[in-house]
DNA sequence: ATGTAAATTTGCAATGAGTGAAGAAAAGCT
DNA sequence: AGCTTTTCTTCACTCATTGCAAATTTACAT
């Protein structure tokens, strides 16, 4: 019998979506710190307690796809292409990243903008991204080394991807801080990809 | 008359050092969740009530002395030397960091080491000191970019600074989490800042 | 020294996050 | 249906953090 998952997971998932939409809609419309765990509870239609065996604090709701976008960069890795430099995939990573961060519109929903906008503006919440984010570059460099073992050891895989995403979130902070639109902040981060590959040396003598 | 500060700020700034001190030492006995405010204000005979006047939040006593580092890097930049490229004066920027996270043993007290071991262990502390970090890394680049307004704009600085930090310290966590010693650490480091200055590109094959 | 204004500290009450325990309700299985 | 395993809910509690008003302390001018 192909069953499928049973009525329980099916429950489950559901619940744990509303909880998700509850939460991002009441954030946009309230605030974070003003939206209650209660409030989102009772808008997805359960218990205050229950709340916390979906999600283990009010932030986490806010990261619900953690896990998957680090599991897919890792699966990534370590499926690199055959003859692929170390540069060429950690750009394919970046990309991926910015793609998942601002376009996506498939999976869950088209909250994600709101949800980037959320983000930066409560400090909590940054803070937690930027944990999640230092994670993530951690197990980057660990499976870099793994898929490059013989190129690169591990500090020098934490370092190239370091350089690069550290290049890149400054980049990207310095922009939206000055509030720059969408395509000068994707310009601004190739440039600092650039900058990161070529070396720290060259920012200041642009070559040719 | 060379009054100095009168009897209110010194008794401000000794209560203030009370509660760091009883606040740390705490949080290395017992461990920083299982340690409440109360206790702290407590072993330092404040009300609960007084300690929110000297911290926003129980978060903050660990990192009491973030300003102070930061306007210190500050002013680093803004006094350059002359003639000193943006790089060297990075480097010195990251000497002057790795000391005084590791080595202060002149200022308030030797609880310093104790301290990273602490913000390494405890997720918020964590999540914490990657925001200072990253405040602390746009101001820098923002200070880099006005003191060589002629030779980088801000993007090239951020991305500039963004890439020697970012792999500074994923290659630090990288060896911490594998357990080395310091000297390891240092040695790490240095490697990451060159491969950061050089460029990634030359992670993988080292120049002769 | 005394009185008054300004700054601090304190006690008290509330709000809201997060947890533990015990029983009710739902879903799976036979 | 009857029994077992999960999941939900309720209740009770701890703790961080904040607003308020009364009490205390310090600074300053007389």
């Amino acid at each position: 019998m192909v069953d499928g998952p049973g009525l329980r997971e099916r429950k489950k998932l559901r619940t744990r979506r509303a909880l998700i939409e509850a939460a991002l809609h009441l954030f946009e419309e309230k605030g974070y710190e003003e939206t209650t765990v209660a409030e989102i509870a009772a808008a997805a239609d359960i218990s205050t307690r229950t709340f916390f065996s979906y999600f283990a604090s009010k932030e986490d709701v806010v990261f619900f796809d953690g896990q998957e976008r680090l599991d897919e960069i890792i699966d990534m890795i370590a499926h690199r292409r055959a003859g692929e430099t170390v540069v060429e995939l950690l750009l394919r990573v970046g990309e991926l990243g910015m793609a998942r961060t601002f376009a996506e519109t498939d999976r869950l929903m088209e909250l994600t903008p709101a949800r980037a906008r959320l983000i930066m503006s409560v400090p909590v919440l940054q803070a937690r991204a930027l944990r999640l984010l230092f994670d993530t570059q951690l197990q980057l460099a660990e499976a870099l080394h793994r898929a490059y073992s013989e190129e690169i050891d591990l500090v020098e895989a934490a370092a190239a991807v370091g350089a690069l995403a550290g290049a890149a979130k400054l980049a990207t902070m310095a922009c939206l801080n000055r509030g720059d639109p969408p395509e000068r902040i994707w310009e601004a981060v190739r440039r600092a990809i650039e900058i990161a590959m070529r070396g720290v040396q060259s920012a200041g003598s642009r070559p040719s």
